[in-house]
DNA sequence: AACCAATCCTGTATGC
DNA sequence: TGCATACAGGATTGGT
């Protein structure tokens, strides 16, 4: 479900009301969501320590505690995160809560469960290769233009699935890299190295524009999304082509195509994102 | 090493 | 209505 500007907003959104409290009690409802350790020690290690920070890396949000440990949260397709006040009611597919010393709670829920909580301590980062191996974020100092060039000539895929791999940009998804790819007018099964300079510049400044434009909108809500407060985001209403076949290109009017590209539906302008005879 | 299809899981939409 | 099928903001696994 969320992409790198919904998790950044449900952090933002969050970290202010629970940084610096004591977790008092972690109730677990469906416990398979724990990938590690078991279930019990999760709640055991987590029991009575303050969390001392929150903060995201690409999709993954990263919990301090006070001991030193780290609870790794990803949501996946369906996870939410939620703070509430202890009297409010929770959601139907609430796995873990996190009980906190003021009354209030953090709800991790997940309808699919495919959302994954890891609690480990600093030195075992690596054991969690998806982290470890994490690429540049977008809007960072190291994601600079030359980076995604040097990136781009080594991979030999498609440009679609080299964008969704996170070794190479952390954090983009399906929509955001279709949005990217359409506002840089650049056709999804073209090769990854087949870019041309102007090209891989124009691409560099659209995965930022849409990553900051999504975060600036509070992320993009289809179904499921909503940020720490229940709050949808308003994204959704600004998108190019994802979600949008056969309506209108917002540039030229041709009709919007779907197709299914390494098993991901994929979105984009016939028109505008042309492919070449290089495929 | 790197790519890609299959897989995890449940809910919703669509078609017959 | 009932049932089957496809598909969904993702990442890991295992085969090639
Ligand atoms: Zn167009």
């Amino acid at each position: 479900m969320p992409e790198m500007p919904e998790v950044e907003n449900i952090v933002i959104g969050i970290k202010d009301f629970i940084e610096n409290k004591k977790i008092v009690d972690v109730e677990i409802i469906k416990g398979d969501v724990i990938k590690s350790p078991s279930s019990d020690e999760y709640r055991k290690l987590l029991q009575d320590k303050i969390i001392k920070s929150l903060k995201r890396r690409g999709k993954y949000i990263i919990m301090s505690l006070d001991d030193g440990r780290l609870n790794i949260i990803h949501l996946r397709m369906t996870g939410k995160l939620l703070y509430k006040q202890e009297n409010e009611d929770i959601d139907k597919y609430s796995c873990v809560i996190y009980h906190l010393e003021d009354k209030t709670k953090l709800i991790y829920a997940d309808i699919r469960r495919l959302g994954t909580l890891d609690l480990i301590t600093t030195d075992e980062i690596s054991r969690l290769k998806g982290l470890y191996t994490l690429g540049a974020e977008p809007l960072s100092s190291e994601f600079t233009i030359g980076y995604l060039k040097d990136c781009l000539n080594k991979s030999k895929t498609k440009i679609k699935p080299f964008l969704l791999n996170q070794k190479n940009v952390a954090g983009l998804g399906n929509i955001y890299v279709d949005e990217a790819l359409a506002i840089s007018k650049i056709h999804p099964e073209r090769k990854a190295n087949s870019l041309s300079d102007e090209e891989i510049e124009k691409l560099h400044q659209a995965i930022n524009l849409v990553i900051n434009e999504g975060i600036r909108d509070g992320g993009t809500s289809f179904r499921d999304y909503r940020n720490g407060l229940g709050e949808k985001g308003s994204h959704q209403d600004k998108l190019y082509v994802y979600n949008r076949k056969g309506k209108e290109c917002r540039f030229c009017d041709t009709l919007i195509t779907k197709i299914v590209l390494n098993g991901r539906g994929t979105y984009f302008c016939p028109n505008c994102q042309k492919l070449n005879d290089d495929k």
